[in-house]
DNA sequence: ATCAAGAGTGACTAGACAGTCAATTAAAAT
DNA sequence: ATTTTAATTGACTGTCTAGTCACTCTTGAT
């Protein structure tokens, strides 16, 4: 009964946001973004009702893509060293090929304007490779170690091995290896 | 030939600049810093010449208490596996007796005020334990691995340490022993 | 065709904030 | 004691920006 909302101009304004926040930080001006995204700034509010709600959505998705790219193709019948394997360079993977959204992703998950309810969401989106990770240090020395933990510790090897793989591409599989080799040494 | 600038003054300034960005973030206003210090919002420019000149000199101060701290009373005649972990609690210890500094420090890390030249001299301030890191590896399976990937995954393992430590006080000497575990078992 | 509802626009507003400056005060030098 | 130099102060300014609003334009429904 009206104009409906253009799911393609969302988007664009997220794309954008990702663009200008690699470029500039999370304290580019709301009507860069507009602008990147070739909409009036005005119209940016139709779609997020505040930047804060803009950084948190796409806080989001880029959390939950960067989890299903994680699991696309898992090799479920392989053994668990693989299944870790595969996820893991996916991970790396999606990093390398998308610098700008990793860029992104960074700074938001440390800004102070995401809320602890979509931090909780967002870890909800990684709950299968939580399940990956579970099992694989079930028997090995973590197995006393609270799951949260170990948690933190994967996300924290793979940022390093993110930044450093970016860092460095020409041996950027390389380090996505020893990355990896050093996460399992480490836990199983 | 006038009045001299008073140590007090500054080091207010920084341990004011720790309280309030530990609480509000680096978007705090500079006067409220001055306002906690208890000097007028004038006078802090005095002594930082700019926001992020004020934001550049704590974050060295900071690593660099951390980077003594840390290798405060080394037992240097004892094995390489108890200097590694005598340094690891150290710093540990520091970021959970000094919650304030450590968020403080862990903001700075990730602005992009603080300038490449301030980094590197974070860096130098490290020497000392980068050492011990470089002779702990030598033998073991990171041998081939860059150092500053290894610098990397140490820090990023630090971190996600400290933030356990603070975030569950109870069993935090549980917490860091886990986290040294699985650091050694990795390069070791 | 006409209407209702709401998307789209961009000039505008209200508030915030880094950094300045004229006046004042305090220390050091002679 | 006097002078000189610079610290100290807080009101002030110039700038920036999130969010608003009056108006126009599209779309879908009747």
């Amino acid at each position: 009964m009206a104009k409906p909302r253009s799911e393609e101009k969302r988007s664009a304004i997220m794309a954008a946001a990702v663009r200008v926040i690699a470029a500039q930080g999370l304290g580019a001006p709301t009507a860069t973004i507009a602008q990147e995204a070739g909409v009036a700034n005005g119209s940016l509010f139709t779609y997020f009702e505040t930047k804060a709600d803009l950084f948190n959505q796409l806080y989001l998705e880029l959390k939950s893509e960067l989890a299903s790219v994680s699991l696309k193709g898992l090799p479920v019948t392989a053994d668990l060293r693989k299944q870790m394997l595969h996820a893991w360079s996916r991970s790396m993977d999606w990093a390398v090929s998308n610098p700008g959204k990793r860029r992104a992703l960074a700074q938001l998950g440390v800004s102070d304007e995401i809320t602890p309810a979509s931090r909780e969401a967002g870890h909800k989106t990684m709950t299968g490779i939580a399940a990956l990770l579970e099992r694989s240090r079930a028997k090995g020395p973590m197995r006393q170690v609270p799951m949260g933990f170990i948690v933190a510790i994967m996300n924290a090897m793979g940022d390093a091995t993110m930044d450093f793989m970016i860092h460095d591409p020409t041996h950027a599989k390389k380090h996505c290896k020893a990355g990896f080799d050093a996460l399992w040494r480490m836990l199983a």
